[in-house]
RNA sequence: CGGGAUGUAGCUUAGCCUGGUAAAGCGCCUGCUUUGGGAGCAGGAGACCGGAGGUUCGAAUCCUCUCAUCCCGACCA
């Protein structure tokens, strides 16, 4: 490719929109442009490396045995009510709906467990035609609260998503510990560091989940790991050996102490001079069912905090949120800062985390403004909670193996993989017949590749301050050969002499034969970031090239024979 | 959806407080010069100042509403 011939237009600014150096750096290589708040179109240069991508992404997956097909984008409402999942995803606000001309209902596919789910009941009608995975690569819809970072979370997106189907658990645990094999050799192809993590499945459901995470200070979770055991997770789905706590020794009668203007646990700790440690905090939250609201008292140990997502697991309700002040006051009859477990509403259902079963003696509010309670016992003094555990587990404590402490790092999360098991099969009553002779639901699993978003992901994670750093397998063009001055015949001789070298030696390279002047011409490769340069310039008439690595800038002078064999041995030709 | 902010030329911004009919840099077009690190000179095109009302003799500027965009929280690949 001529680059004369190719739409290229670099800014010098950032955009005002940007916030993140690889949405920067996209759009002023002219990579992306955003049609409106979370979608963009993607130039020709952006499309070549996600066409890369896709062909990685596709070239693993057939390897595991899955096979491509393509399902609509739009589907009939009628479908997700029949999953159940339509009300959830339609209250989340994350469904876009539209009407046909007769007024029938439909949605633009956030996700395709429903249509996949569908069809497989329709073609697959016995054990003999299992195991199957079946994958698609396309645009998915979700009307996201807060489209954020570019390609980072859009409303529209390119993914990858592929469903599997067993006869039982055995048959899903292969197939998924192949998309785990699959997974990891895609992130590796593309260049990326990345982390797989245990998951919370959230609204997909199932029973197991893994993320695979680029490791990103911009990225948007959060995970723990510990080096000594390779033990890795989502801070929703994190656990840890808890820290210490001193015991509340025999059980002593429980005392009710004035407490002004005492709400926090920090100001506890300097009242009491206990540690908070033996103190139970009492947070009332909003848990949210399908058909029904109600408030709850989440109990948590005073040095430790509430991990909202294992709430919502342990309650199996939609969605919680910490209850206002009003409702606080209403429920507990007292202002916020004295709620505890003693003489609540019989009806308020108590939760607790792990770490306060069995002890005794703590010091928690009395539901009563200006009090706490010392020396509850739960049991003796209120109903006995409901134990979970309900704590975010954070750096500095210890891995839940015992073997090492964990770590905290950010990342973005570019796939995602499920046992889904029964849940939507048995929903859909999408069955095939067993050996046995019943018909069974589908042993499922779903498996999902954020597309452009990895794209974006690697440049977020290389890049410097002139530009864009591809890995070579992604980047829109292998190699750049530069002819520096275009008017000059010696350079523009040798640099198609090269350039033809290089597309014979099977390297997708293209020549850079714009009539630029050589400065711009510079800071246009540094900021599109192609992994190797050419540069044919002053030294053409003598057989010298200047050959550049992106990544590190490194420079050599060298002669053309020599800077062309250097080339392929890099990219392995 | 709650909280914060911003909409002026293709891009980045100034002007707004204190109303008087829009400015600069980059980019773009033409010409000359220059030619290995975002060139110089000369000329030129390009915005009814997000939209709608209102106040006023007069609104980019003040007021109201609206739309859009971005950032911080809850969702997700």
């Amino acid at each position: 490719m001529r680059l004369s011939q190719l739409l290229i237009a670099t800014l010098r600014e950032d955009p005002a929109d940007a916030e993140i150096p690889s949405h920067k750096l996209l759009a002023r290589g002219g990579y992306i442009v955003k049609t409106a708040s979370g979608l963009y179109t993607y130039g020709p240069l952006m499309w070549r490396t996600l066409k890369k991508i896709i062909e990685i992404v596709r070239e693993e997956l057939d390897r595991e045995g899955a096979q491509e097909l393509m399902m609509p984008m739009m589907h009939p409402k009628e479908l997700w009510v029949r999953s159940g999942r339509y009300d959830r995803y339609k209250a989340d606000g994350i469904l876009f709906t539209l009407q046909d001309q007769k007024g029938s209902e439909y949605c633009l596919g956030p996700t395709h467990e429903e249509v996949i789910t569908d069809f497989a009941d329709t073609l697959i009608n016995s054990y003999k035609q299992l195991p199957v995975n079946l994958y698609q690569i396309q645009d998915k819809f979700r009307d996201e609260i807060r489209p954020r970072y570019g390609l980072m979370r859009g409303r529209e997106f390119i993914m990858m998503d592929a469903y599997s189907f067993d006869v039982d658990q055995a048959g899903l645990d292969e197939a998924y510990a192949k998309m785990d094999r699959a997974y990891r050799r895609i992130f590796e192809r593309c260049g990326l560091e990345f982390r797989s993590v245990q998951a919370d499945a959230g609204a997909i459901g199932g029973s197991g989940s893994e993320e695979f995470m680029v490791i990103a200070d911009s990225g948007e979770d959060s995970i723990l790991y510990c080096e000594e055991s390779g033990y890795a997770a989502n801070v929703e789905k994190a656990t840890s050996i808890a820290p210490e706590a001193p015991d509340g020794g025999p059980v002593k009668d429980l005392e009710k102490h004035e407490t002004p203007d005492i709400r926090t646990v920090e100001q506890l700790v300097g009242f009491f001079s206990m540690s908070a440690g033996a103190m139970a905090k009492t947070v009332l939250y909003k848990a949210t069912w399908k058909d029904e609201d109600a408030v709850v008292a989440v109990m948590m140990r005073g040095d430790l905090d509430i991990n909202e997502v294992k709430l919502v697991n342990a309650l199996d309700c939609l969605a919680v949120e910490l209850c206002d002040e009003e409702t606080v006051k209403k429920v507990t009859g007292a202002e916020v800062g004295f709620a505890g477990p003693v003489g609540l509403p019989e009806e308020v259902r108590v939760l607790a985390d792990l770490t306060l079963k069995g002890r005794t003696n703590l010091l928690t509010g009395c539901n009563e403004t200006g009090y706490h309670c010392l020396n509850v016992n739960p049991g003796r003094d209120c109903k006995e909670p409901e134990f979970h555990d309900l704590r975010t587990a954070k750096a500095g404590e210890t891995s839940p193996d015992g073997k090492g402490p964990l770590k905290q790092a950010r990342g973005i999360e570019v796939g995602h993989i499920f046992k889904l098991g029964t849940k939507y099969s048995s929903a859909m009553q999408a069955t095939f017949m067993a050996e046995n002779g019943k018909p069974t639901p589908f042993v499922m699993g779903c498996y999902g590749i954020g597309v452009s978003r990895t794209a974006q992901s690697a440049v977020e994670q290389n890049n410097d301050a002139a530009g864009i750093q591809w890995p070579a397998p992604i980047a829109p063009f292998e190699a750049a050969v530069v002819c520096v001055d275009v008017k000059k015949e010696d350079q523009v001789a040798l640099a198609e002499q090269v350039y033809a070298e290089l597309k014979a030696a099977g390297i997708d390279a293209c020549l850079d034969d714009r009539p630029l002047r050589a400065g711009p011409k510079f800071k246009d490769m540094e900021l599109l970031g192609f992994p190797y340069c050419i540069y044919v310039g002053r030294g053409a008439a003598d057989g010298q090239v200047e050959f550049v690595v992106r990544k590190g800038q490194q420079k050599e002078d060298l002669p053309v024979a020599d800077a062309v064999a250097k080339l392929k041995a890099a990219l392995g030709r």
